[in-house]
RNA sequence: GUGGGUGUAGCUCAGCUGGUAGAGCGCCGCGUUGUGGUCGCGGAUGUCGCGGGUUCGAGUCCCGUCACUCACCCCA
């Protein structure tokens, strides 16, 4: 066998046919994202880490950066802090805060589309190093709650705007269930959400038996969990089917209210490819979320699980005298597009930017092709000379295969769209290739 | 990290109870000698993942190893 390299698992490349289209989809959210006034940063792809290990099950997956020689003096030399690779967007972010909170204007909206990396079993859609796009607001000491609607409407218009098949945002708020729970009397609220997070695995009767087991639940109060986890409505008509539950707290009925404006307020923005629904069972684990929660879902895509997801996190990030409450969205880049290119779902596109190709007759007048070239592209038409001067059958075989719509024959200074086999006369000068809308 | 599956041509894969390597697609050439795609004819391509073992003989059986892959865990 020769030096040819193995695939590296989990580390995905792309082609160029389907890294175009990757670019297509950053540019378009980040379009998105402009257009509500999010301005764009990037963190570095490291963070001390302390700052990233906080005992969690994420810590055995961080990948951990350091010199060559430091391992070679086994800590024989003053020993350099230790860097890890982000695993997120959130945390470098929460970081990136603190450091420039000075400096940065409050509430402050960010995007930021780069990759994280994760020491995981690498699956479809589940990869070692993979792009996410986030978005998020950020105040200082108080955020109010009319951006947890602002920002998830402006991902449902963002992931509109793409070429996916129909997501689905899936809304609730963990006020509406802490109060619920705290409401019915049940002794530990946060071990009651964790068994309700597994609904999706575990069949409804054993998630029954653990509310009483695991979060001493009486057999009638993790009855009333379940029937409040099997809401899921398109409208805010779950306030009402809650409120039948009869369960009272005042922490309820703000989360009521919340999720029911999430909901409200993105009605402008649903339609056929992309819905908000109120789904009283989505808890997002035990992170530190503390009111809206959501998890974006793809159709014919739900083995992915999420392709997005967040929610709002009272303390995203402190420095002990003041509090930075933050609201946010991301959105998993690599997860969906990979999957969509394989499946061939998301078709590619041309394997080369070039939307001419002029024909070269002989080396001698090479020259002539060129001179037909710059005068395109000075024009902004991205244009290549044909690389060798064979038959004009293989020069537009050539094309074909780049997926080049267009060939120019210097001689007769004609141009032939290969598409459609239709050739007709040229002016270098004043030729435009006819606008067509591409994807 | 735990447990399954699979490694054969550029790609997708076949190859029975061991007998010296195949198909389709793609690629190249010619028909059409400077206008592609269709069609016809012809052609090239492999250390059968790697290392060891059993055997007269291993793609095939055994052991090891590496890689890829699926599921669990967890999440984008």
């Amino acid at each position: 066998m020769s030096d040819k390299p193995t695939p590296l698992s989990g580390f995905p490349e792309l082609l160029p046919e389907h890294r175009v289209v990757e670019r297509q989809v950053i540019a378009s959210l980040s379009r998105s994202f402009e257009l509500h006034g999010f301005a764009n940063i990037e963190t570095r792809v490291v963070e001390p880490l302390e700052r990233l290990a906080k005992g969690g099950e994420i810590d055995k997956e961080i990948y951990v950066l350091q010199r060559l020689q430091a391992t070679r003096h086994g800590g024989a030399e003053a020993p350099e802090p230790a860097l890890g690779m982000h695993f997120d967007l959130t945390v470098p972010f929460a970081r990136y805060v603190l450091e420039h909170a000075g400096k940065l204007e409050f509430p402050f909206r960010r995007f930021q589309i780069q990759p994280a990396w994760r020491g995981e079993r690498p699956q479809e859609g589940r990869y070692r190093q993979f792009t996410q796009a986030d978005i998020d607001i950020v105040g200082r000491d108080e955020l109010p709650f009319h951006h947890d609607v602002e920002v998830v409407r402006v991902m449902v218009e963002a992931l509109d705007a793409l070429p996916l098949p129909n997501l689905s945002f899936q809304v609730n708020n963990r006020k509406l269930i802490q109060g619920f729970y705290r409401g019915l009397g049940i002794p530990d609220v946060t071990a009651a959400i964790r068994q309700i997070d597994k609904l999706d695995k575990v069949p409804a009767e054993a998630v029954r038996a653990l509310l009483v087991s695991e979060a001493g639940a009486t057999e009638e109060q993790a009855d009333r969990c379940l029937e409040l986890a099997t809401i899921r409505v398109a409208d805010t008509s779950f306030v009402e089917r809650v409120r039948a539950l009869g369960v009272d707290d005042e922490l309820l009925e703000t989360g009521l209210s919340e999720l029911a404006a999430v909901v409200d307020g993105c009605r402008e923005a649903v339609n056929e490819h992309v819905r908000v629904e109120a789904n009283l069972r989505i808890a997002r684990g035990l992170d530190y979320y503390t009111g809206t929660v959501l998890e974006v879902f793809m159709a014919g895509y739900e083995h992915l699980k999420s392709v997005g997801g967040g929610g709002r996190y009272d303390a995203l990030a402190s420095d002990g005298r003041t509090t930075y409450p933050g609201v946010g969205v991301s959105f998993g880049v690599s997860r969906t597009l990979i999957p969509l290119f394989s499946d061939g779902v998301l078709a590619p596109g041309p394997k080369v930017p070039s939307r001419v190709l002029i024909a070269v007759v002989d080396e001698e007048s090479r020259s002539a092709s060129d001179a037909i070239a710059t005068s395109l592209r000075r024009r902004g038409i991205p244009t290549e000379v044909a690389a060798s001067a064979q038959k004009y059958g293989k020069q537009i075989r050539y094309a074909e295969r780049r997926g080049i719509p267009y060939v120019w024959f210097p001689d007769s200074n004609e141009i032939k769209d290969i598409r459609s086999g239709e050739q007709q006369p040229a002016d270098p000068d004043s030729w435009t290739p006819t606008e067509e809308t591409e994807q």
